[in-house]
DNA sequence: AAGTTTAACCGCCAGC
DNA sequence: GAGCTGGCGGTTAAAC
């Protein structure tokens, strides 16, 4: 890419790089696209790779008996193991992912739990893919960590497993060499987050142009827009106080402007938000005025200035602290990733 | 760059 | 007495 970042994440890659085993581990029936999607991810990083050896071994491997794999729109996928067959195979593995179907995604084969353990004492990283989550949570590698998975169940994750914190916000998590990612697509934002991290993030990004992804979202990008948490709410008299907020993300909006305008005590204000967005009136506004200034700076509606006070943020540099709290990038940084003028 | 100030948050308790 | 509300004060994190 041409244009060069201050940033020092752009790490030089080179002769040096090896292969990495990665083998998905697939419990039948699967949600195709959550094992297609990284696993073509890792194919293309491959492909675009200059030199003769890739980076990236990938094995799809099978839980069940056979090597067919059975998927939930039925198409057949045809592993390259079973799990009693990779058993015998020589090599460390570097990463493993663990993919599921929907229905299937709390019935975990005793045999499987005790090979993941096993591997999770030389594994590089253990990922799972949307509800993958379920399978890894019953090996108890999650518990004490944070985790995302499926938005749709994450609640269930959580009632099941109380000593896992489950985030439903995030595509994907990183905790410690655990990463999990939300649904389906969100596959595909953890392995281009994987190959980041392996071979730099300016390959990754050739990666993602090369799948046509519009853009590579950072792992702290809500599964949806902050707008469809209104929907979400029971209580009408928030309703209104949020459309009110939306509407005046450019005032002030501390806790006495929003009790007095919901007519209700600060103490009350924070509760009811807990109760039905859970989170605090200080995050909620947080996020919406920082999904408007990604938006304005996607759309290239004017400078960081401009869009700092018309979005409510006390100077840019309060804009790009908050930025960099919820992207890990900057503002201009995040325009050169994300404006229209980077595609190609 | 570090220290100070401010505001949000939340547990607790009392009152309705 | 359950359940909701609101005030108080300590703690924390961000702004300055």
């Amino acid at each position: 890419m041409k244009r060069n970042t201050s940033s020092s994440t752009i790490k030089a890659v080179g002769a040096t790089t090896r292969t990495r085993r990665i083998v998905v581990i697939v419990r039948p029936p699967v949600d195709a696209l959550d094992v297609i999607g990284p696993a073509e991810a890792f194919g293309i990083a491959n492909r675009l790779w200059p030199e003769m050896q890739p980076p990236y071994q990938v094995e799809l491997v099978t839980s069940g008996s056979e090597r067919f794999v059975s998927s939930e729109i039925g198409i057949g996928l045809h592993a390259h193991a079973t799990l009693d067959e990779v058993k015998e195979k020589p090599g460390r593995i570097d990463t493993l992912l663990i993919a599921s179907g929907l229905d299937n995604r709390n019935e975990v084969q005793p045999r499987l739990i005790d090979w993941i353990h096993k591997q999770a004492e030389t594994t590089r990283r253990i990922c799972s893919i949307c509800v993958g989550a379920f399978t890894l949570a019953q090996t108890g590698l999650l518990d004490g960590k944070r985790v995302t998975t499926h938005w749709a169940l994450a609640d269930e994750l959580a009632r099941l497993h109380p000593r896992i914190t489950v985030d439903p916000r995030p595509i994907w998590i990183q905790d410690g060499h655990i990463y999990t990612s939300a649904g389906i697509s969100s596959g595909i934002d953890l392995a281009l987050a994987l190959i980041a991290e392996d071979l730099g993030s300016e390959y990754a990004m050739r990666v993602a142009k090369s799948l046509v992804l519009f853009m590579r979202r950072p792992g702290g990008q809500a599964q949806f827009s902050e707008s469809l948490k209104l929907q979400s709410t029971r209580a009408p008299s928030l309703q209104r106080l949020q459309l009110w907020i939306a509407e005046h993300l450019n005032q002030e909006l501390n806790l006495e402007v929003l009790a007095d305008k919901a007519a209700i005590s600060r103490r009350t204000l924070i509760r009811l938000f807990k109760k039905e967005l859970n989170t605090t009136p200080a995050k909620y506004i947080e996020g919406m005025r920082l999904e408007a200034a990604k938006q304005d700076i996607e759309l290239g509606n004017g400078d960081m200035q401009g869009i700092a006070r018309h979005r409510g943020f006390h100077s840019v540099d309060v804009m790009r602290r908050t930025f960099i709290r919820h992207t890990g990038v900057t503002p201009t940084q995040y325009a050169e990733r994300f404006s229209l003028d980077q595609v190609e």
